[in-house]
DNA sequence: ATTATCTATAGATCTATAGATAATGC
DNA sequence: ATTATCTATAGATCTATAGATAATGC
């Protein structure tokens, strides 16, 4: 029985190369661009020359840019992602936040991505909660569980549904960084350390020690 | 001495009466169509038509779509700006929330306002964070009063300025709004209140009662 | 006479799609 | 022979601007 999708086992390697090496010319170009000159400023004309296909080739492979940034942010997830699913089913949620704000301040921080960052934050608004697909957002999934487990461990407030919270500290997490990129007071760890502090405060259990 | 601005006294009545009168006919016109066709599908063609001007008009009276859902987003927030600059200076934050909240879930519960939710809140973080101008933004400063009056009667955690509690207080109300609006769990106003006691048991000194 | 408001329109950019080419499966 | 990838391009929509008109200030 074969998979639909991108792992169709051995099925037409050549061209799933190609494909695969024009779409990353075409990624890798567009971000330059976004960063250099803006997203919504720059041409799509502009990342096809850089990448060496035809403006059609761009939209082949995304249909608009905000698709290229949807995939950016997908990117930036991933690291700390496999850092925690690393981490043992029992892991108190502290342990969650230390993982996620060290590799997630550590990837934006990298050369001049931080001036992307409100333009994925807007992408994000409009399309991932659109899906309303908890499970093709694999951190939201993943936090999901370790905030439905800390749930059952008592760790946290009965009024909010646990999957509700986590939405809710993801979010926070994207809106702290994208209003720190426009207006960094104070180093971003910092920044992401507070915002966590006062989530965790006001959303532990009101009979907590 | 003269004023530069909208109110130059009583020079140019009626071509400054002609102006308003296109102006509002193509932000209704706009709003209307926003709602029916999503922002970023319908066409200006389409309002320009509605309103009964030139496709140019509109560029005119607004740079882009965007500058008509910033227009939205301060009408929607003067009732509840109006409420809480009519509250007693040393009226306690809880009363700033609920006039806030109250004025707020009641305007953009009108029709289907609330689809532009996302659009606006995208908006909003594009544009209103890079002005760094807090007094361009009246709900913001007041706002900011507010909790600035409440943290020196030590109301609120010294580890965070005031001013920088409130924006997040705010980001966090707009941003639970346009999560709403795409997933609505729960009333409105249920959302809200539930957001803001999370924020302010996160919010309040560790010394507190 | 000058200026603010608006229209008409040229040029830029995007979106949609018909067609070319080369890899694939039978 | 069929299909996936990409190009060339027509048509739609936007952005920028030169010009028309009528209100304004002197």
């Amino acid at each position: 029985m074969l998979l639909k999708g991108d792992d169709q086992g051995t099925h037409g390697l050549v061209r799933d190369k190609q494909r695969e090496e024009t779409r990353k010319k075409l990624y890798h170009a567009a971000i330059e661009i976004f960063c250099r000159d803006g997203v919504s400023n720059c041409r799509i004309e502009d990342i096809a020359l850089k990448a060496e296909v035809s403006r059609a080739a761009f939209y082949f492979h995304f249909p608009s840019k905000d698709d290229v940034l949807l995939e950016l942010l997908r990117e930036a997830e991933q690291p700390a992602l496999e850092a925690i699913n690393a981490l043992p089913a029992d892991a108190p949620l502290t342990a969650v936040f230390e993982l996620l704000i060290k590799h997630t301040a550590e990837f934006w921080s990298v050369q001049d991505r931080g001036r992307l960052l409100v333009d994925v934050f807007s992408v994000s608004m409009r399309r991932t909660t659109i899906l309303a697909d908890r499970e093709a957002e694999v951190i939201r999934a993943a936090v999901g569980r370790r905030f439905q487990t800390a749930a059952s461990r008592n760790e946290l407030s009965p009024v909010i549904p646990p999957e509700v919270l986590a939405d809710f500290y993801l979010l926070n997490i994207l809106a702290a960084m994208a209003s720190w990129c426009v207006q960094p007071i104070m180093p971003l760890p910092d920044m992401l350390n507070g915002v966590t502090l006062l989530f965790m405060n006001g959303a532990k259990p009101p009979t907590g020690n």
